[in-house]
DNA sequence: TTATAATTTGTGTACGTACACAAAAATATC
DNA sequence: GATATTTTTGTGTACGTACACAAATTATAA
């Protein structure tokens, strides 16, 4: 094991001072043609590379790094990005990295508006938000690109404007996966339904994408002739109506052995179904929410689909480390892995919302 | 936000030298009561946090881990946990971790043997490997034990005696899942197969575990009547004969509509099996190597359950970093995530073997 | 040529911690 | 009480890098 070469190495090689390969290293100007080149010879010839544990420490600076997401109070699904964007904080606070969070109602552009004013009035070395409100979005997108401001999002994806990089779902794909869970399940000549409780419309274009997912698994997957009916019903807290529209659905469609949730409210179909119903019928819905969890367990849902959300926050953050403090190339568009998750292997993936891979 | 309490802001609150704040943070002794009460007691009010920038450059030490694994030249399994190994390492190179390699042949205790004695020759700070031979692996702990070096082990599980960690699968669970997966395509009156192609006398605990679980999941699961065929064939690079032996097991139980194999090999079974009755027997396997992919975006494979094999390199040295530098507790069993891989998914998992959530 | 400005280079200090060594204080021995 | 011994405490330097400032060199103007 040779050791590590230092400025101070390269210095005496190059026959200069480590001032000197101090400015060339960091491109600070003020170094003669000749003396440049022999330090970057000398760096290459020794294969130098900089101490970052070193390098932190002198430089003694902060990184801050504002966060812009929907208030984790309001919704509780937002409370992952948020956890996983703090693991990651606390992972990199040794080099300085710190954090001034801002949380903006879902239901109310003002709010948003409001924090991307002070964000900007005191602007932060780098920006992680979830781009919610598209036109606002935009707003403040152009605002970071005239400053310099290098920007992570989550969650929602706005591909037209550069940014660092998005960490998220890939909602369409969640949705041929779907297709073929339920596929599996399903024999020739049965029928499978597409169904979605609740209208919001900060997460329309998701629910879009996932349906026609599932309906390309199916006109392009497979030779199987499987019926697709597509559901809706928008005031999923009323339990009465809800059954009522359900039951109807059935009885229209009694073929009918997969249903598909779109969203993560498949515990509320169940609740409204009876057990005869449920024998037969196979259910695949979205995210490990404790409802879910529950009837997972009780083998009432077959398959639940998981884009980790804590890994959102997490990334998040990181991808802005790697940029900003360890100069990498970090990737523009990361989708999360789709993760299958039934009742056996579900613990695994519990666990790991909490543990990462890596604290350090 | 404060600024971080330094040792020397300490060392001024308690009205002694930096010197004596650092020797009662390191135990070091030679410190009177008082002072050391003092001294803690500003620490606790203060909350103070080790700077661990400032600790590594200053330590100036290297902490060597030695690995010793099986031979990734002769099963490009191993090539995984080393990648994984290797990632690890050079994302914490900067803290002063290096790395002395060993490898041995699964084949030949006489290799592991010879190289336990190189390492304990010159021991290093940590030790991380397969114990793939029981009773040397035992002898290898043992030696550790005594010498106070923390052991992680991967793959392999042995858990009688006490090391820092152990990382691997959990292979009864994983055919918990793998007849979960199955039951869900199959109907009542149909039949499932369990495959064991080969015959690794390292492997075989965890081949047990596979089909105990598999059974174990219709004997407790499932209300559908499933009967389970148990196959094995072990000279698999003998095209015509495991044809030939497929064939007559498939024609003497007719009604299977699902295989389960239990290693790596399920694109060998399909090789060999034909058009026709590939479309209506459905097929579970293990692991994501070439081949298997093929046959999985072709839809020959139905599922593959994954362990992230470069998931065990990587959390032995992160586990070892975190015990050895960062003084972390460690979770002395971590199973990986058992991942459902089918077609619409697989490629997240593909990326995400090299990515990893950080690397620093 | 000399004086002045501009450019280039070198030196010293700081970052926060670890540890060796010297200095001081407390205790033991006579 | 004086000296030796042990215990306790303080000081200084090192780790490798960043950057401010001083010093030296080169270029420009008169």
């Amino acid at each position: 094991m040779n050791k590590r070469i230092r400025i101070k190495d390269i210095a005496e090689r190059a026959g200069v001072s480590t001032g000197t390969v101090d400015r060339v290293l960091h491109k600070r100007g003020n170094v003669s043609q000749k003396a440049r080149e022999k330090v970057l010879a000398v760096m290459k010839e020794l294969d130098y590379e900089p101490n970052i544990i070193a390098s932190t420490l002198a430089y003694n600076r902060t990184w801050r790094i504002d966060s812009l997401l929907p208030d984790y109070e309001a919704d509780i699904y937002w409370q992952q990005p948020k956890l996983g964007m703090e693991k990651a904080l606390q992972a990199v606070q040794h080099y300085g990295v710190i954090n001034r969070s801002y949380y903006f109602d879902i239901f109310d552009t003002t709010s948003f508006k409001q924090a991307v004013a002070q964000i900007l009035a005191d602007p932060p070395e780098a920006i992680l938000f979830a781009p919610i409100f598209l036109e606002e979005s935009l707003n403040l997108l152009k605002a970071c690109a005239e400053r310099n401001i290098p920007v992570a999002m989550i969650n929602t994806d706005i591909r037209d404007i550069k940014s660092l990089c998005y960490v998220g779902q890939d909602s369409y794909q969640s949705g041929v996966l779907g297709g073929k869970l339920l596929d599996f399940g399903l024999n020739e000549g049965e029928a499978a339904m597409i169904l979605n409780l609740g209208k919001e419309t900060s997460n329309a274009k998701h629910m879009i994408n996932k349906e026609q997912g599932f309906r390309d698994y199916f006109t392009q997957n497979t030779d199987k002739q499987i019926e697709i009916v597509k559901s809706e019903f928008e005031d999923f807290d009323q339990e009465q109506e809800l059954r009522q529209y359900i039951m109807s659905q059935l009885s229209a469609y009694p073929h009918i052995r997969g249903i598909f949730v779109i969203n993560s409210r498949a515990y509320k179909l169940i609740n409204c179904m009876e057990e005869a119903a449920l024998k037969k019928i196979k259910i695949v819905g979205f995210d490990l929410i404790p409802p879910n969890l529950e009837y997972l367990q009780q083998n009432r849902i077959s398959f639940l689909i998981n884009q980790n959300p804590v890994q959102q926050g997490y990334r998040g953050i990181m991808n802005i480390v790697s940029h900003l403090l360890f100069k990498k190339e970090v990737d523009p568009i990361q989708y999360l892995p789709l993760d299958i998750i039934v009742n056996e292997n579900v613990e695994y993936y519990l666990k790991q919302e909490l543990q990462f891979d890596l604290v350090i």
